[in-house]
RNA sequence: GGCCAGGUAGCUCAGUUGGUACGAGCGUCCGCCUGAAAAGUGGAAGGUCGGCGGUUCGACCCCGCCCCUGGCCA
């Protein structure tokens, strides 16, 4: 018996992945494997649009509700766990489906993909060096250290630029962090795309952000709260959280913090889109298609 | 019907004592991205400055009339 392929699934939010999940999954005999960055967290249900236990049609679903809304997460800790996850699924002749619409999240577990160290003392330092000189004077002495590395980061994120500083400290070497190809690091790979229009994506996820607030979205971000979501890292900068939270302190409207929720999901939809679009490996199958499984299923791996 | 405030980018609003709109935020479009990625970040396109007429070398800014919006009074 081979050893059965890696499927990914990718593509914009709302555009229907999960429910293609679930039907390859059944077909397949596969079990789910969430690929997206904020469904990790517990209670972080309806924000993220997470598939109710009860519609999970009884197959197993990994790397959902692993941690508490106060711990950070990071790409490389989710890689470690999720290429652990598929290797023994793989290992028991199970196929694993890898969903979700974080594209980094995807590409570090499918691809040939590796993170320099990294080291909570010295991160910390460059941030606060970051808040107390501002990113333009700390992209200026990257460049001193790493032209290289300075010329190909915007003087003003800041985020790239600690991390290139952090690298270069703890490996003594330049850091040119240049995304690397695209090769899988198992060939018997495939990643499956939905293909949306962008009016009806847009449509969509009016209609499942309406939904959400409906469906009782602020009083999960409330009782959040109690757990501690303002203090982490990673969580509380959810689409959709964030502007909840912003509500709940009393600086937002909730018509205003819904239309945020709205816009932001929106921008994020087309960041992926501009993301997987690069990709040329990507199977895109349009996201309506009445036999979407069987096109998907034909696309698999010999 | 009278009075007041206002009509400037798709939206919310800045702005010029009359000299080519320095606009901003949001949205839109395009791009970048290696330990926060639903994060972070760069760029572009958008304006007959409510309408008509007048004053002026010149008006979005002054004058007149008109239209529209909001408020107050009647």
């Amino acid at each position: 018996m081979p050893t059965p392929p890696i499927v990914a699934l990718v593509g914009a939010t709302a555009s229907g992945k999960t429910g293609l999940s679930l039907d390859l999954a059944e077909r397949l005999g596969g079990e789910i494997v969430n690929t997206d960055a904020m469904q990790v967290y517990r209670g972080m249900d309806i924000g993220t649009a997470k598939v109710p236990l009860a519609e999970r049609r009884g197959i197993p679903h990994h790397l959902l509700d692993l941690l508490s809304v106060r711990e950070p997460l990071s790409v490389a800790h989710f890689q470690e766990q999720a290429r652990e996850t598929a290797a023994r699924l793989r290992a028991g002749g199970t196929t694993p489906v890898l969903v979700g619409g974080s594209a980094l999240y995807t590409r570090a577990v499918l691809d040939r993909f590796e993170f320099p160290d990294t080291d909570p003392a010295v991160r910390a330092r460059w941030e606060a060096e970051l808040a107390a000189v501002g990113p333009a004077a700390l992209h200026a002495r990257l460049a001193e250290t790493d032209p290289v590395a300075a010329a190909k980061m915007e003087p003003l994120n800041g985020r790239r630029v600690v991390r290139a500083l952090e690298v270069i400290e703890l490996t003594g070497r330049p850091w040119s962090a240049s995304l690397p190809s695209l090769e899988y690091s198992d060939p018997r790979t495939v990643q499956i795309g939905l293909l949306i229009d962008r009016p009806t994506l847009d449509v969509r996820i009016e209609q499942r952000v309406a939904a959400m607030f409906e469906a009782g979205f602020v009083d999960e971000v409330r009782r959040l709260l109690d757990e501690g979501l303002a203090e982490g890292l990673t969580a509380r900068r959810a689409i959709g959280y964030r502007d909840v939270v912003a509500h709940l302190a009393g600086d937002l409207s909730l018509d205003d913090a819904r239309q945020r929720t709205v816009f932001a999901t929106r921008r994020f939809a087309r960041r992926q889109d501009s993301w997987f679009k690069k990709d040329p490996r990507i199977v895109w199958l349009p996201f309506d298609a009445p036999d979407l499984a069987d096109q998907a299923i034909a696309a698999l791996p010999a």
